[in-house]
DNA sequence: TCTAAAATTTAGCCTTGCCTAATCTTATAT
DNA sequence: ATATAAGATTAGGCAAGGCTAAATTTTAGA
């Protein structure tokens, strides 16, 4: 009966959790806290020390009390396998199902858990398979493979360098909003005029010459990359 | 706590036990039955008859100790909308997935409780509308409403009719697979050569004159009407 | 009609996930 | 160096859904 629980695909609530493990890891290369799972996944800071417990039995997770949670080899395939189909159904939604750029992904997160490896793999296939989604964060590949990121946040830009924008933080849909609407999407190069240490604002110029004050929390959401 | 439990979509797990109770009361006429129903979802009795209480309070099903339950309004309601989505996945998944038209059934169940409402509309209209998936069966209508069915088990044919093939049961694979080889599929005339009571054998004549004897079980898998 | 088999329900228990309240640990600020 | 705040864990519950075994009702056969 255990080793049964070692070989069964994970239910969709470990599926969660391993991928908030990893995104909290990517943000700050550094053990996923209690806290920061739970505001992510919007649950008590009490379930997720219950979880992490259990996604350590089943060889997910590497976890000591106090100290949070970081992810295995095996949680990390597992936690990969859940982002590419997060990010294909996003793709599908847009480029197939007429959805708006910022609408696209709230309801991924309920399909991820319900596709097959098999649907995945010739929903890929139907998008000519692409190696990002339209916010720009890299698809891992079908075999576990991840590109490296090498982009940062704008906040963290120098004045007069030019960069190209590479993806847009996903979870604030206000921010979305924004962004979409004035067209500063994956692929866009900008120029940065003026970066202020008093408040955090960062101005740019866009290839269309129109030129955008972005506060710290707009400039922290927008990922670039030299050009 | 309450009337909000009244007002929640409801879990996969009831909507699976609606759809079961719909389909069984589509073949038989009558009050799904505990032992039907457990059979169907692969469940245990008892667990039937703790769901279907369950359904009662929800105001899902009409239900009476020993005798069964029966779909009420609402619950018809619910039990279409899932019916619909399963339906045009399976479509979506023949047609854009390039699945074949045996494979398409398994994985729709467990699609049809994550897609949204206007998921499910958004891909109606990729799909351009289809009123019948592949099997043949009718795909209801956004607004809950589905085709009146006059179709009929091949096993009831008389001698010398000619028959459309309309629909053909999807819940046994190796018989999907035997008519799928045979192209003998939604859309395709028969003519019937010979019902023999004795057997049960049906031989029946297609477009393209290839004779096939049907014994029971096959030709009450497969429903015709009357062309 | 009466009895045995089949179907159904009840009782009692388990697991997964989630919650709040109370208790620890660790980190921070004097 | 130490008090306190912040963060994490434990304890104890709850609801959904499932199961088995035992009891009950219905149905069918002699």
């Amino acid at each position: 009966m255990n080793d049964l629980a070692q070989s069964r695909s994970p239910s969709s609530s470990v599926g969660d959790y391993l991928k908030a493990v990893f995104e909290l890891a990517a943000d700050s290369g550094d053990a996923a806290s209690t806290k920061g799972v739970a505001a992510r996944l919007s649950v008590s800071a009490a379930s997720v020390s219950n979880m992490f417990a259990r996604l350590q039995e089943m060889g997910l997770v590497e976890y000591e009390r106090y100290r949070g949670a970081t992810l295995t080899e095996r949680g990390r395939r597992e936690a990969l396998r859940l982002v590419r189909r997060h990010r294909l159904i996003e793709t599908f939604r847009l480029e197939h199902l007429g959805y708006d750029w910022q609408e696209v992904h709230a309801e991924a997160e309920r399909l991820e858990h319900a596709v097959s490896d098999a649907f995945t793999d010739r929903l890929a296939e139907l998008l000519g398979h692409p190696d990002h989604d339209p916010h720009g964060d890299p698809i891992p590949s079908a075999e576990g493979t991840l590109e490296v990121d090498d982009s940062f946040p704008l906040s963290e830009a120098v004045a007069g360098s030019r960069l190209r924008i590479s993806k847009v933080r996903d979870e604030d849909a206000a921010m979305l909003d924004y962004f979409g609407d004035r067209n500063l999407v994956p692929g866009r190069l900008l120029t940065v005029r003026e970066v202020r240490t008093l408040d955090g604002v960062v101005i740019v110029e866009d290839e269309d010459a129109e030129v955008y004050a972005l506060g710290e929390p707009l400039a922290r959401s927008m990922f670039v990359r030299d050009e």
